[in-house]
DNA sequence: CAGGATCCGTTTCGATACTG
DNA sequence: CAGTATCGAAACGGATCCTG
């Protein structure tokens, strides 16, 4: 697989990949909803393809994003875990999930708590972190 | 036109909208590059396509994130601007800046110069604000 | 049964030519 | 300058099939 982004330029090369509807969910869905399985993104509600799903999360693991594994004894459940240059996405993540709040209500319910949106706000660098560390924390337990 | 979500959540719309390549092309322009013409963003070495930019500038325009405006004597030019639900999009902007350059160099140059970024990452809020109080003057002056 | 590949109709993209 | 029209290419998406 070889990949070709648009021009030299790093940000524009980061739209070609975040650019990407299925990408920042997937994103979204390891980080927020802690998928892992093909079996996990597929039954989420956002109604993604197998063959697209399939297709993304090759791309990804080919851009560092994520990687794929396998548990020792389990031959055939695949396990898909963010990198930690894919974790470095999360305050995108964030962001978005802020704006949103802020900007797109009455579509409701809102990711997650008003509770948990509010301390995003508030203390948006201890909720990145925490977010990031407990994920590695799950990652490592697995 | 109307615009339809894949689901109500949300987070979920926002990636329908920040999901695509040239919505988030067309926002830095706007906030990095100053583009505010049909001919800035054309002339932008993003390459994109007349009708492609049609499209999305009137989607953006409905969306509530840009509006579209003229000189008072000049029938001709129309200016595009963000608006403020728009510009809060700028944490996220500044946030895929700061991913493309920690983990997509080799590719450069980077966006803008290096000790801007370097501002960027030490000074985020900051850097932030000036960035949409800059643009909100330039867009009342033009 | 989980993970994923293949097929195939439909939608969207994107390059260029053209228009007000 | 600021867009539309057109048309081939690519991507999507769903249904189904394959494989361990």
């Amino acid at each position: 697989m070889d990949i070709k982004f648009r021009c030299d330029c790093p940000i524009t090369s980061a739209l070609d990949i975040l650019g990407d509807r299925w990408i920042l969910v997937i994103i979204k869905q390891m980080l927020l909803e802690d998928s892992k399985t093909f079996k996990d993104f597929i039954q989420s509600d956002e109604r993604i393809a197998t063959n697209i799903l399939s297709t993304k999360l090759k791309l990804m693991e080919h851009l560092g994003i994520i990687t794929k594994s396998q548990l020792p004894g389990n031959k055939k459940t695949n396990l898909y875990y963010l990198t930690e240059t894919g974790l470095d996405l999360t305050p995108i993540v964030v962001e978005l999930a802020l704006w949103s709040g802020d900007h797109l209500r009455g579509l409701n319910p809102i990711i997650r708590t008003g509770s948990e949106l509010e301390a995003m706000k508030t203390q948006k660098t201890e909720f990145i972190e925490s977010l990031k560390t407990n994920y590695r924390k799950n990652k490592q337990s697995a």
